[in-house]
DNA sequence: CCCCCGATCTTGTCAATGGAAAGATTGCGG
DNA sequence: CCGCAATCTTTCCATTGACAAGATCGGGGG
């Protein structure tokens, strides 16, 4: 009866994909992206490192799924923030709210030179989050500019923040932070 | 009379900090700081890579003195700024130019991961930066904030523009972009 | 004047890494 | 039921960061 055991190891992992991708995000988490290694990520996963190579092709197909997934979670969640609170600045928030809650995926999605640019389901991920930031009207000129800044924005607070670079005079709550800094961009572009 | 060459090439170098340095920041800018490794810049100075370790202890020791000396060549660029153009938004402008025309040092400043934040030349540096870009007034609250908003929003900037995230549809001149973008904060903040 | 000592740089070694090649194992479709 | 392709392992190689030990140089004290 108990010849499969509850994690039966069997030489096919059956979803080992995805199981490479979460040991990847749990690594990033714990050493972060310069000392994570194909090798430690595959051993979380239970596996050799030439499993891994063979799933991604390498560390840089692994971080694009990384990326990839982070692309598609961080469109969702600003989908929701613009569904549910209908404020252009609860979007700003909810950017970072992503960045501080998912500093593995954040991390690696702004640093191109981790990953694979060009790979399609990068792309198009990639595409949906833009989307969802500078809204569903494609407009040029003044509103861009707006959005940009608007992004710009939360971007560098974001960024700030990972990098314990902001003063402790503002607190330790970067999406309060947030709302109080983001005050600071004119309110006539706001919906 | 031709006992000594142009580049004596001595079992002592003379100079070999300074040189390991600027052997970094080429090759920092050439790879990417992820791809830099302290053997090729070791290399390209003409030594072995043992005696950038002699210099500097481990990678990480290079790297802090790349991050000083950006922190100082920052300062010096904001001060320079604020006296020739007496304007806070220029201050911004030349915050982005330094990130593009020194890319390098830039990229390793931001990624704290790279280097030892506890190394007294760099602390020092990276408050003078911090000083030359909130001002010499180290008020709180409001104005705080605004400082803030301000070095978020060029910050930004700055890394999405390095990383190619903003719309190609705003040009191709990082400072031109800065002029356009920040005049969406409040102009209330400036002097 | 010369030698010694410390600063500087090299050689050699080691474990870890990313990547590639080749082989082992498994399960699925014909 | 069998062959085959997908999946995973083993093995190997060049590179890297770090460390230890040795070689070389230069300047100051005797």
């Amino acid at each position: 009866m108990s010849s499969a055991p509850a994690t039966p190891r069997a030489y096919h992992h059956g979803a080992l994909r995805p199981a490479l991708i979460a040991a990847a995000v749990a690594t990033l988490d714990e050493v972060g992206p310069a000392a994570t290694s194909m090798r430690a990520v595959a051993r979380r996963a239970g596996v050799t490192h030439a499993a891994a190579t063979y799933h991604f092709g390498d560390k840089a197909g692994l971080l694009t799924a990384v990326a990839a997934d982070g692309y598609r979670m961080l469109a969702e969640e600003l989908e929701r923030a613009e569904r549910e609170r209908h404020s252009f600045l609860e979007v700003g928030v909810a950017y970072v709210h992503f960045a501080v809650t998912h500093r593995a995926h954040f991390e690696v999605m702004f640093r191109p030179e981790l990953y694979h640019r060009d790979d399609p389901g990068l792309l198009a991920a990639a595409a949906a989050s833009a989307r969802s930031l500078y809204g569903t009207s494609h407009v040029e000129g003044a509103t861009l500019a707006s959005g940009v800044a608007a992004w710009s924005l939360v971007h560098g607070i974001a960024t700030l923040w990972l990098n314990g670079n902001l003063p402790e005079a503002l607190g330790d709550d970067p999406e309060a932070i947030t709302r109080v800094v983001a005050a600071y961009l004119r309110p006539d572009h706001r919906r």
